[in-house]
DNA sequence: AACTGGTTTAACTGTTTGGTTAAATATATA
DNA sequence: TATATATTTAACCAAACAGTTAAACCAGTT
């Protein structure tokens, strides 16, 4: 809205290199790594695709550039939480929350769902020590609640699987559940829509439940 | 080990078109639809391609009845699960288990996760009513737990998210955790092995403490 | 043995893909 | 302004890909 070659449809003008990131992160999310195109990438960024190349290196160097880029805002929100919230269960809660939020917090679902299941074929090893990050902070969380008494002993990282696993499942679950739901009676849960933050929040609770103390 | 041509890399005689199915499983698993090779699928089949054509029909054709075998078979386990457990508990309990067996667990998880990841893209119309009856079966146990006064009133389908997400997510995560673990200090928690029969038990229980009516 | 219908196959096609090249253009420096 | 350097570009390439074709093959039937 601001001036007129703002934002038509896409980039309008040649994209810089951060925005070049953003396209390939939401094609990357979209499609996989093996279904994204270079020139469809290039394209949506307006740019030619030599420059493209020029300017970042080839499809995995490009995919290494969008994981780090998104791994280490993760890693770095999670960082700063950890440092300035005491409770344990709120920092569970924290924690839950900003998995499921960011810019477009579906893409980072997304490509996460993606890599685990193809076994991290794609996953360059600088994003393994970011991920080695995340599920330390939620390790040191459930070991802190432990240590005040709060929480049961329970495996750390069981935990964290459930609770990654299920926040990234919901993120980006919507136009399947809404196909699904399509076909159920009305009143279906299936229905439902939740807010992204509502159903971390939710989920958080159902498994602070399971891991209190009683 | 029986006779000698029995069986040595791969399958060695034409493959039936079950086991073109299996091949078919294991590469879209591995390698998500755009990943998967028909070339490779009628290779590993020691079939030539045009017979993978003749026999089943194109890309689509054939992830679709992967999809369908895939999916039919774990409706048909769970439905008959909930014919024959009663308790409400042991159901979610079982429903957990049954999420991760089968021949191939790995393979339904990672298939599940994808098409989760790529907002269903590829996912036939046809296999849109047996996710409905898995999300189903679980409503249903979830739905009767709350009127015997066990379970405190909750979202089904977000449990179900829950379950869901932390089992199939469980299921596809070891080469990546094993990535990560070696470069954790040793006894981290990602070093543990644990069988995909108990964590699916331990997510269960964590997730049945959550519902639970204290 | 000759015919028939289903099945398999090697060879092929047209297109899409990731990636490159050499020339053109912009930018900075002297 | 002349020169050197960095950046962009249209055109190009070889390989990989999903899908096809026409001929060969095989099983049964008469």
């Amino acid at each position: 809205m601001n001036s007129l070659s703002s934002r038509r449809e896409k980039t309008p003008a040649k994209a810089s290199n951060d925005e070049i990131l953003d396209i390939a992160t939401r094609a990357f999310a979209a499609k996989g790594f093996e279904g994204a195109r270079m020139d469809e990438i290039a394209k949506d960024a307006n740019v030619n695709k030599a420059t493209l190349y020029y300017r970042i290196g080839d499809k995995d160097a490009l995919y290494e550039a969008v994981l780090k880029r998104i791994f280490t805002a993760k890693v770095k929100r999670l960082e700063q939480m950890l440092a300035t919230v005491d409770d344990v269960e709120e920092r569970i809660r924290v924690f839950a929350s900003i998995l499921v939020d960011g810019d477009q917090p579906q893409q980072f679902s997304a490509i996460m769902l993606r890599e685990i299941a193809g076994g991290g074929d794609n996953l360059p090893d600088d994003v393994l020590p970011l991920m080695g990050r995340i599920v330390g902070a939620l390790r040191q969380t459930l070991e802190q609640g432990v240590k005040e008494g709060r929480f049961r002993p329970v495996n750390p990282f069981l935990v964290h699987m459930a609770l990654v696993g299920a926040c990234t499942f919901y993120a980006s679950n919507g136009p399947i559940r809404r196909r699904v739901a399509a076909l159920a009676p009305d009143g279906s849960a299936l229905k439902t829509e939740m807010t992204l933050p509502d159903a971390a929040q939710a989920i958080a609770d159902v498994l602070l439940n399971g891991v209190r103390k009683s």
